[in-house]
DNA sequence: ATGTTTCTATCATAGAGTGATAATCGGGGG
DNA sequence: CCCCCGATTATCACTCTATGATAGAAACAT
């Protein structure tokens, strides 16, 4: 899996590797089957997860190891000290109620993004709570927008080809025609991308050094969004990204 | 802050380590502050919280470090995952509905415990979200039956003196009795222990085994419960926490 | 019981982690 | 505008830790 190669770190870099490996499996997984999935000799990968127990942030049951409880103490307190989630929250209630979508704030970490927050804009709250789900950076328009201001061919090449929720291939070349767009725009669409049923618009938002922070992304059925890019969403959408972006203070 | 000395995985350890500072600041974190509560050299814990960071375990502002939204979706993992989690579940709903009381599950991470899944009983669903909380083992029933079955001296030396919520301060004879008193039992209660108007009724959870999983705690009023330990509460509590680790896979 | 798989312990060697030092950056005040 | 001070980043030689091959011990199934 994510093979850190030789460098600086390495144990730690391993045991974080460990832990995303725990994170994804999504179910318990044995000493050997962990060590297979992290690419890591046996005994190395019984001394990490050992280190992650002791400390909680892996759990060992009878029938493997997961994830364990430290990870919701930590999620706990990134919940309510990171400036981004305290800034953006007020924005997605009103942007929330003022559309009546649902709107979420992705943060990236690495190839893929993670949601951080999100306010339901219907009536029938989800009662799946998906908040922490780490979602891939292409598919959905949450996601493009992090990837836009990237080198197109560059990005194009390591994401493609990518699957849509219909079962649609998109090559280089769509991906990258698509990526333009975003860029040119400032702002994404998805139309059915991810999830059939589910439009969404996104826009990236920014420090006032215009570095990357996160994305922003309405979303809502496909039936009730037809044409988005003539309606004022998009713009709405980046004027709620642009706004929540001015509020953080920059990063040095 | 947490001393862990020279051994092998060090650098792993004092990451994680520096993730816990990070958990209990609070507030963001500058290298400097960081270092010095970890007990680090600041060029080492400027490496450490930069794998931290890469990884998404803790992320970077313009005032300092704080937790990382990978921690967020660990947790995620961690809750869809966990065996006790799953199997607690509906038996905290239960007792919640037929008692009435607030279902809190814990379980014990180091010298600290982590409210891992909780019911309100109640109407007023509270609207602080605390899942993730992490609580000191002694003052607090749910906190106790975890080190009621160990060594009580060694316990009681460890974690006395205590602060109680009204301020009072219970010395290591105090503890000590107290702890016994648990033991016998075979559950715990705290009458404003924590917190002043709460009264909670607790059991450890075992494995078929014996081995400590976690602890149900049913928490309300102090108004409302007067004289517990004379009410049936205790023994709903141990029935139900039984119930808990008897669905759970015993551990090798 | 007996084979088979999974987990834990041991150990020599390579090479990574460490921390002192120095360079660089950034911000505030004079 | 410049200087200074605190904070952050880079450099580097030495020590000691992390590594993985191997072997041993459990656990498990047949």
């Amino acid at each position: 899996m994510t093979t850190t190669g030789n460098s600086p770190m390495r144990s730690v870099h391993r045991a974080l590797d460990v832990l995303k490996v725990l994170e994804l499996a999504q179910q318990p997984l044995r000493l050997t089957d962990l060590a297979q999935r992290a690419g890591l000799h046996v005994a190395t990968t019984q001394r990490l997860v050992g280190v992650l127990t002791e400390h909680g942030y892996a759990s060992r049951h009878a029938n493997g190891y997961t994830a364990g409880p430290a990870a919701l103490s930590t999620a706990h307190a990134f919940a309510t000290t990171s400036p981004l989630r305290l800034v953006a929250r007020p924005v997605l209630e009103e942007v929330a109620t003022t559309t009546g979508l649902t709107a979420s704030l992705y943060v990236r970490v690495q190839d893929t993004r993670v949601l951080i927050d999100r306010v339901e804009g219907g009536r029938r709250p989800h009662y799946s709570l998906p908040i922490g789900e780490r979602l891939p950076l292409y598919p959905g328009a949450a996601g493009k927008v992090f990837v836009a201001d990237e080198d197109p061919d560059a990005v194009a090449a390591r994401l493609a080809p990518v699957a849509l929720a219909d079962g649609t291939l998109l090559d280089t070349e769509a991906v990258r025609a698509d990526l333009r767009r975003v860029r040119e725009n400032g702002y994404a669409v998805s139309v059915d991308e991810r999830q059939i049923g589910t439009t969404a618009v996104a826009a990236l938002i920014t420090d006032t050094a215009g570095r990357p922070l996160g994305s922003l992304g309405l979303s809502g059925a496909t039936s009730s969004l037809r044409d988005v890019t003539a309606t004022p969403l998009p713009a709405d959408t980046r004027r709620a990204a642009h706004a929540i972006g001015a509020r953080v203070p920059a990063a040095t």
